[in-house]
DNA sequence: CATGAATGAGTTTTCATTCAT
DNA sequence: AATGAATGAAAACTCATTCAT
């Protein structure tokens, strides 16, 4: 009658491993991270990992799918909202703020290195695809209240705004005198001129 | 039994491995391109490779340091020119071309992907000095001419000229609907409304 | 809180492990017969499986073990009879409808693949002893009977019957034109005439 | 001008890697031969190994295809001659002297064992029909000439000489007071008193 | 100079086995 | 008894790099 899977605890444990993983992946890169880094870093044995993991490429694959789901989250959570542009900049600032974090450029540098496996390409455009859909009913509720420039298709914008951020990630990781708190505040002046065209 | 190197084959010779590298780093990572795979594009045996690069990594080293090297050669060009807006959009606009090769954006990401090796971040970010540095010229007498905003100083107008080509260069490697040759105009007319503030 | 072991649902569970695993082991080798595919199969918990055996090779040792008591088994089945040669034919012959059982075979092949482990070894030689030993007597009465060859020693008859089942077996199991069925009447033919002589 | 490839020297060595295999896999079995024991065996690094061999199981598939180009090469030797029987019993006895080197039966129960491989299945296949198709034309020779029975087809009767050739080697290998010199002579009686009928 | 055979450190992954519940 | 999460030793295999020819 034992019954062992806790539920709960499979969740703590693996995101145990994802974090650990996120670090290391950032610190490293994709090869330079190696499971028994991770592992350590985890304070797991290397049969635990892969309990959870069947392999390594997985790992990447499970945090960005973790990824991809917060974006529709925040999506979700603004609901309600009457404001498109103001949306949309809070959108775009809160993705800068992201990048404070030291791991994600470096991250999604390392993720992007290996771009050519077809499972990475994939989970990375679904994660871009999520981004831009997040976008674009705003940007199509701006356009037709007026506040947002019509010249460009909406679907083009959206692409833009991306663009933004993500050149935004690049170089907060790239260039030490470009920091994520100090240049956010341009990026949203920058957005916003260009939502207005 | 002297037997002298001649230098024209030698320089051939490095840029076949150099253009085999590039392209072959391009489609598979850097831990992807083996140096087995590289020495099978170019045509040479792998003992060969390793008298023209001491080291995988060096031959990384010497791409990036090929083009920070075409870099200066566009600064020296624009001799003699006196629209600083123009030049710097003609600048922008051309670095926006070079996506279009498609070897550059995955080589690109390639070599982010293992910045984690000094020698690698050292050369990526002076990769970038160098873009900045061709740069900053023209937007200081741009200013001086009143023809740049001036709320934002010269050195943070360069780096975020980088973001808009580092975005946009990551954009047209993502996102198959974006393409180089079509978003150009809009990239060049995005940079001169920054720029005009 | 004494809790009793039911010598009866214990033999039961023991006999189910046992019986998943001379499937897995024939279908797989003993390598590819991993202890998760055999709890699979036997539809317990991998720790479950080390309760009733330590170890792996336990499993098989005490596989092998239940065959060689069967054969002591059929021994004691013949006592009365009183036709020295039709005991040993029936005996060769039984064996040989074994081989129908496709997992006889595998088996057989999988044990003998992994005989440098002592412990098999001991146990398959065992088995080996158990089923000339079942022969013997009844060459040997046989041969006082003159009904069997005396040119060759009663024990080197018995080695020879085995060689023959033991032929038999791997024939069936390697080439699917020979099968036990088809092929088991010229097995007891080719038998007798070797007894004859 | 390098010509580092002498065929002769990457044969030489191949094979040496051949013999260190059937060796250790005889001694070992297919797992417990390891490349790490063959690699020490034949003196060379792990590396060199897989220069030669993608794979361990290449090695076996490679040693297998050794013995089934040496059957054809036996089936050459005999032409000319004119007594089938003879022949067919050369064969036979020859095949037994086989099982004299004691690598060769560890060798045939350690790939037995992993027969579940379809790769070496298939090479034990084309084994076994090779052995099969250098009987059957003697034998139907000799059904011709009246020589051989005939109320068992020629193929069948293949079969079974193979079947006491594998016998035979399994014996050698199980029982220690069965030795392929000792037998080999009984052997050969057996196998021509099959012949007859 | 050019070659490719040889090397072995380092990587991911598997799997029998243990043990707390 | 029964479970399955956790473990880590061991295995196959990869690949940058060296060096004799």
């Amino acid at each position: 009658m034992a019954r062992t899977v806790d539920p709960r605890r499979h969740a703590r444990r693996r995101l145990q491993i994802i974090d650990a993983g996120l670090s290391v992946l950032a610190e490293r890169g994709y090869e330079g991270a190696t499971t028994a880094a991770i592992c350590r870093r985890a304070g797991i044995g290397s049969g635990t990992f892969f309990h959870y993991f069947a392999t390594k490429r997985e790992l990447v694959l499970a945090i960005l799918e973790l990824g991809t789901a917060e974006t529709h989250e925040q999506a979700a959570a603004l609901d309600g909202r009457d404001d498109p542009v103001g949306v949309l900049l809070d959108l775009v600032g809160g993705w800068a703020a992201d990048a404070a974090d030291p791991r994600i450029p470096g991250f999604v540098r390392a993720v992007a290195g290996v771009m050519h496996l077809p499972a990475v390409a994939t989970a990375l455009q679904a994660d871009d695809r999520a981004q831009r859909e997040v976008l674009l009913p705003w940007i199509e509720r701006g356009q037709a209240a007026g506040e947002v420039r019509r010249d460009v298709p909406a679907a083009r914008i959206a692409s833009w705004l991306v663009l933004l951020t993500g050149g935004f990630l690049e170089r907060v990781a790239t260039d030490d005198a470009f920091t994520a708190v100090g240049e956010r505040d341009l990026l949203v002046r920058t957005a916003e001129s260009f939502l207005r065209g």
